[in-house]
DNA sequence: GTCCAGGAAAAAC
DNA sequence: GTTTTTCATGGA
């Protein structure tokens, strides 16, 4: 067991926040993140003198949050602390932001727990290739249900304090490319990814032995207009999921991916456009802020309707 | 039945 | 070169 206390963190959220979906609630403030072949559980607890202690307080900068790893001290070290990118300091880049916004100033005291992770350059290349015209629960099972099928079960590392007994749920590691070429389209059928197999196949054959690994230093290696370019040159990767993988992968935060959640939010709060310049080189933080948020409002807020009124409905017969 | 979801490829203009 | 259609799937 490893503890600490952090800032600007907050598992909830991170669960919630769409960059990943292999984070899940396995008991009250304890949460379970698979990431490759690592397994860990994470204990989220109130800590300090705060405000009567709502969810909502958890992670806003200035509080913290004491935070229990399942693993080892050299295991937070090694892998850990570098996946949740605990080295930034969050708190600057939220000063940043124009306190006359209200829909980010809105945001970032709803989502302040949500942190840029850097996640495995593989497994998010995949997990965003299922993301397209999809949404964040069906994702989630069909990742669930690809690792089900192909990874192999993972033992969990250490105890959390006090752990009574161990979630009922068990966990799968991400699986290597070979497997799933080996698999072929058959094998990829039953897991609700509906068209998206072939793209989930086809990058799965282009990453077998070798050439694998010389695709994924090339892309770490890579600038982001450099990381672009070679994402969107796959079968199956366009803008969009290059940014996410950008972004949530190889840490380049300055990407902003325009989905259908953030193109909502852009016409109906920022009409006259988006102050891109005010964020320069991090505006993928503020975006993961206003993706989160959005979530939360009432679709008719953003809705097309809601901006533009749309003509009389045409008749049903 | 229709619309929607962290879109992109293929077809059609 | 740009716009429109098609592509599975399941929940609302």
């Amino acid at each position: 067991m490893y503890q600490t206390i952090l800032h600007d963190f907050d598992m909830r959220m991170l669960m919630d926040s769409g960059q990943v979906f292999r984070i899940c609630c396995c008991g009250e403030n304890t949460y379970a993140v698979a990431s490759g072949r690592h397994l860990v559980r994470i204990r989220q607890t109130a800590c300090g003198p705060s405000k009567e202690g709502t969810l909502s307080a958890f992670g806003m900068s200035g509080e913290g949050v004491s935070v229990e790893f399942s693993c080892s001290p050299q295991e937070f070290d090694s892998y850990w602390y570098n996946y949740f990118d605990l080295s930034t300091d969050y708190g600057a880049m939220k000063k940043a932001v124009d306190p006359k916004d209200s829909f980010l100033t809105s945001a970032i005291s709803y989502g302040g727990g949500i942190r840029i992770l850097r996640q495995d350059l593989w497994e998010t290349i995949l997990c965003f290739l299922i993301s397209q015209n999809n949404n964040i629960t069906r994702i989630r099972n069909s990742v669930d249900a690809l690792c089900r099928r192909y990874g192999e079960r993972l033992e969990p590392e250490g105890f959390l304090t006090g752990e009574e007994s161990l979630s009922e749920r068990d966990f799968y590691s991400f699986p290597e490319p070979e497997k799933i070429a080996s698999g072929g389209l058959e094998g990829l059928q039953g897991l609700g990814l509906g068209y998206r197999d072939k793209y989930i196949l086809a990058m799965a054959k282009r990453c077998c032995n070798g050439s694998g690994k010389e695709f994924f230093h090339s892309l770490q290696n890579a600038d982001y207009e450099e990381a672009i370019a070679i994402l969107t040159g796959e079968f199956g990767i366009g803008r969009k999921v290059a940014d996410c993988i950008c972004l949530f992968a190889l840490h380049h935060i300055g990407a902003f991916p325009v989905d259908t959640h953030v193109k909502q939010i852009l016409a109906a709060y920022y009409p006259k456009g988006f102050p891109f310049e005010r964020y320069q080189g991090f505006a993928g933080v503020i975006q993961q802020y206003m993706f989160y948020y959005k979530l939360s409002l009432p679709s008719s807020r953003t809705k097309k309707e809601a901006v533009k009124p749309a003509p009389a409905r045409k008749k049903i017969s």
